[in-house]
DNA sequence: TAACAAAACTAACGCTTGTTAGTTTAACTT
DNA sequence: AAGTTAAACTAACAAGCGTTAGTTTTGTTA
């Protein structure tokens, strides 16, 4: 039987305030509150704010990371790939909606260390996704327009997601999928 | 000979900073460093940090109700309507690429009367847009897709323009639009 | 040049922030 | 029941926040 762990905990309530109100504006004390103690217990399970953030982004970024690199190595063609990826978002978001906040919103508060590794994931993955696209477009699967513009197109409506998802009632999830991946590649096929 | 006041470049250079690192972590400080005076200094011009704020978003948030309801007004089919919206978005985009990230990041620490508002603007401006692409569909313009699905997708990517359009050289903005209009309306037509 | 207004300044305020040190309570293990 | 450990507590800190009051500098007009 797996228990969530107080660190765990705190990551949770932390993630729902910061979706709510941003991290800069989410104090400590605001956290503790939350969870009915003071702020100084925080500092038993965790070693600061800086740490919650930083769990709370890196961990999203691998799961997405790990997610387009079994996509990248599958042997579909370029517009499968590009509905599993669809696919892998509408997955993610449906369970770390409130954590997406986070990833979208205040990665640029993260340090040194942390900031450079999650830019680099980042990075990494958008130029798998524009590796995607242009060898659809060579195959002829993909229309040829500017595969910048395509990408930039998919990759805002999946980003987004998260914002719609929570204020419109949760959809079941695979209905969301089909309508996404409906919308999103009937455009550019 | 327009000169632009003390008031416009306080705001102009807010607006910048709110850009780079968001409302809540930029200090009156700050502001009064790039601007090479103390922050004591601002308050002869301006009457806080929150006025600067609603500044920036209720003036974009209005050129974006203004807009919508020129072209609500116009006699022409759905589509067109769509691609008019399309057009004022990229045009909005490109003359207020900074201001733009308060009004998509930071509107929820305006306060009540600005909050209310500028929520008020926002339902309405979505409440226009949804109508069309109902009208629209009805017309057989439109695929008969869900409505808010593909006013969800079309306001993503519009409201994320801002930013790769600062980070990619900022393209011409007739390129952009067209780019923009095909992608957009290509996939639901 | 004297007078005036605009816009800068210094100094300080009350409050909130993240964090620490040291202590007490609560919950298991033996 | 005694001992141990995890997790709460109180109290306080140094730093930063938005803002105000009062003063000095700057630039223009009479």
């Amino acid at each position: 039987m797996k228990t969530i762990s107080r660190k765990e905990e705190i990551i949770r309530v932390a993630s729902r305030l910061f979706y709510e109100k941003g991290y800069k504006t989410v104090s400590m004390r605001d956290i503790a509150t939350a969870m009915n103690i003071k702020a100084a217990s925080l500092y038993n399970h965790i070693n600061g704010k800086q740490e919650i953030l930083s769990e709370i982004i890196l961990k999203l970024a691998e799961e997405f990371t790990v997610g387009m690199e079994k996509v990248v190595s599958e042997n579909i063609s370029a517009i499968e790939k590009v509905e599993k990826v669809i696919e892998m978002h509408v997955d993610i978001t449906v369970n770390y909606s409130e954590a997406l906040a986070a990833l979208n919103n205040d990665w640029m508060h993260l340090e040194e260390e942390d900031l450079k590794a999650f830019v680099k994931m980042r990075e990494d993955y958008e130029e798998n996704f524009r590796k995607i696209i242009k060898q659809g477009i060579d195959a002829g699967e993909i229309k040829a327009y500017h595969p910048e513009v395509i990408l930039f197109s998919i990759l805002s409506t999946l980003r987004t997601l998260y914002l719609w998802y929570q204020k419109r009632g949760k959809i079941d999830v695979n209905i969301l999928k089909k309508d996404m991946v409906s919308v999103l590649i009937k455009g550019i096929k």
